[in-house]
DNA sequence: CTCGTTCCTTAAGTAATCGTAAGCGCGGCG
DNA sequence: CGCCGCGCTTACGATTACTTAAGGAACGAG
């Protein structure tokens, strides 16, 4: 597997290059946006990991370039900081993943992973659809059967993740570590506490509930069951 | 499809060449305003691509002079800055299409392909339309339900940007980009006090508020929700 | 130069949201 | 049958986010 990463860092690049290489891909680095998007439009390689800030264009722009130009390249965009803004930019832009550093490097080898197996889908999701909910990534809506439903900020997080991973369990480490970016457990309840509030709005008052506790392992989101 | 870039500096010269090419479209590069206008006298062109700015004669003159010569090749014109007297300049010499640098590439594109879809049509979008909220882009002119409403430039940039993407989410860094051309944040709550404002134009006096904000994300103009 | 407009800042007020903790209910297991 | 642990709910205080008003700087018009 043939992966292009896009990290102007020199430091953070080699260090991720090998790491990279000793997991078996070959790796070319380049070192600006414009070198970048040069070589990535080669469309000779199986993956492009690019970082959000770059020198001459940034990630994204290198992405909806990439994408004009038909090429349908899986990009994984590293960004600085996880903050809302600039996941739905990443969206917008066709980034098929995102991730923010700090990360830890399974987390990259996985999501590098799982953008490989899935075949180069070149359509991005701005919309998920559970049974009668539907998520708006893009507006930020929610609906049920319909009518729309309003949910915080934190809520819609949750409910993403869980929406993006429906039909599995979502253990509640994950959920600490992507939806509150807790990498130890805070001792407290307040996954327990979100999930109830969550549940008050896109379950109540509907006949069948979508949002279920699997006990002892997480939480799951799925029609039925 | 035959395409002639106008465009001085070399380095972005190539690099829009090579995008597209990749594209698909054969492209011939004029360094200057002189060369430019000469070529495009030809009249071979499908499409003409302008900046703004060039040594010998400007983008403009160039429309207008082929204008005067009886030739009706579409002409998208680049500008260095995106001023909104630049672009009713540019629209009122007879050009297209007008697109402010810097742009992301697959804007050029999709302009490109809506200019030539169109079959040298000379109609732009100039006007937006939000539900009974109406955007005249050229006469910089807003309406609501028929009666008309003053906004000052910077609330018209905002608006702007709103209608352009209304249903979708628009964050504050979007918007500090985009309409402040600030590439970071500023610690002051300007965009607050500009929406405050523009809220007071558009949605003061009306039933159905249009311009909603989303807590925790952003800003959306849409009707309902 | 002066006036008026537009834009930005500051600052105070208001509202929503988040996390904590306490108490309750339910189910599993001894 | 009763205890224990896990998860659910609710309430509350702290925090954060948003709104609005008012003053001053910058700009352009006259």
């Amino acid at each position: 597997m043939h992966l292009l990463l896009i990290e102007d860092d020199t430091e953070a690049a080699r260090f991720l290059a090998k790491g990279l290489r000793e997991s078996g891909y070959v790796v070319d680095i380049a070192a600006d946006g414009r070198e970048g998007l040069f070589r990535a439009t080669e469309g000779t390689y199986d993956l492009i990991i690019a970082d959000r800030q770059l020198p001459h264009f940034d990630g994204l722009s290198i992405v909806s370039m990439l994408r004009k130009n038909g090429k349908h390249t899986p990009v994984l965009v590293l960004s600085a900081l996880g903050s809302v803004d600039d996941r739905i930019e990443g969206l917008r832009a066709g980034g098929d993943d995102y991730l923010a550093k700090p990360f830890a490097f399974d987390e990259l080898l996985a999501r590098i992973e799982a953008l490989l197996r899935r075949g180069n889908l070149p359509e991005v999701t701005t919309r998920i659809r559970i049974a009668d909910l539907e998520l708006d990534l893009l507006g930020r809506k929610v609906t049920r059967a319909g009518t729309p439903i309003d949910v915080t900020s934190k809520e819609f997080q949750l409910l993403e993740f869980l929406a993006r991973r429906a039909g599995q369990v979502v253990t509640r480490t994950m959920l600490l570590e992507a939806v509150w970016d807790l990498h130890f457990d805070p001792q407290t309840n307040v996954i327990d506490v979100h999930i109830s509030r969550l549940r008050a709005a896109i379950d109540k008052g509907f006949e069948r509930p979508l949002l279920h506790t699997v006990r002892g392992a997480g939480y799951v989101l799925r029609d039925g069951g």
